[in-house]
DNA sequence: CCTAACATGTAATCGGTTACATGATTCT
DNA sequence: AGAATCATGTAACCGATTACATGTTAGG
């Protein structure tokens, strides 16, 4: 079973949901860890169905297009929970940022910095965008959410990508100081 | 061209390299930021030579197998040098780790715990790494290298590294502390 | 009427991994 | 003789993107 098999077993483990929502979810929520389109999620449904980890029921709906709701059986449950604390493998990493910046030294210096002035202010506004989750999310819970609740584990992603923005914006802040100097 | 065909171009910059070459490189040190296996580097390598990005030699060994040196061209070097400062797509993350994190309320805590100390603990032995590698850069080049060299850029991703790796280690020890409290 | 959002699919292609395949040379 | 490293390729498969394809409902 495929990384995003589980990416969806994850979120019907949230609630009923349709193809059409999963594809919302994975193009925006979801985008800070995990990308999928529907293109792929609706042939991942039918397999997931094949092998009885999800049951779909057909809603017939007056005010929208009819849709089919997805949700996890338990075999599907027991899959999840077994694959989230089995060994995670060492994924290939793949950043063009720093496949660019290895080459840094080639490119006029004006221009290298003008590059990065750039890539910080887009670091900057997503990092904006994750600590104002966070405090909604804070102000949601009065604070962090009990870890049994679904919405810790949000909060801790969140946290992570509000972090790593930081990290990789004062990492560019001093490549752009140190390329003035 | 394909992201690989330039970072192939990138390493041929810093000198003539074999298809074995690179293979080695990319398991190896820029494995931090990009990878590639042998079986995708030689046909990637003809289509760079068909486009004239590159030229090979062959050369007769004794003491080892005869093989194929490769350079890098000026047309090559242009595209690559077009290429490093152009506008930066912003890539589809995916990240297992976080895609498991966000389902990790549903696990027993003391297991949850267990295996972000793993984590931790090879996030830290990598930072190491990174850290053993600057220090051994800095010593090198009594300091950071001027700009225009080409073990600045190294430079720059060690620290990238170095502080990634730093950061995800303090985001690890937050977790597990937060799910014992 | 037309556009946007809802809703679900398939096909072609691409980038990358795993496995298959071969052979030279050195060192133990 | 056998293992390790050097050296170069191809084929099958898989995951993911782009493009193709269709149809409904609501609202301006």
């Amino acid at each position: 079973m495929s990384k995003l098999s589980f990416a969806i077993l994850g979120q019907l483990m949230r609630g009923s949901r349709t193809g059409y929502d999963l594809a919302q979810e994975f193009r925006d929520g979801l985008s800070q860890f995990w990308h999928a389109k529907h293109s792929q999620i609706y042939p991942e449904l039918q397999k997931l169905k094949d092998l009885g980890q999800v049951k779909v029921s057909e809603v017939r709906q007056s005010s929208r297009p009819d849709k089919k709701v997805y949700n996890i059986t338990p075999a599907g449950e027991c899959a999840l929970l077994e694959w989230i604390l089995s060994p995670l493998p060492d994924a290939p990493v793949r950043s063009e940022l720093h496949l660019r910046t290895h080459s840094i030294h080639l490119v006029p210096k004006d221009q290298a910095i003008a590059f990065y002035k750039n890539e910080l202010a887009r670091t900057e506004a997503e990092r904006e965008g994750f600590e104002m989750q966070l405090a909604r999310l804070e102000a949601a819970f009065s604070g962090i959410p009990s870890s049994e609740n679904e919405a810790f584990s949000t909060y801790a992603n969140l946290k992570f990508g509000m972090e790593n923005r930081r990290q990789v914006a004062e990492w560019s802040r001093w490549l752009i100081a140190t390329l003035k100097a």
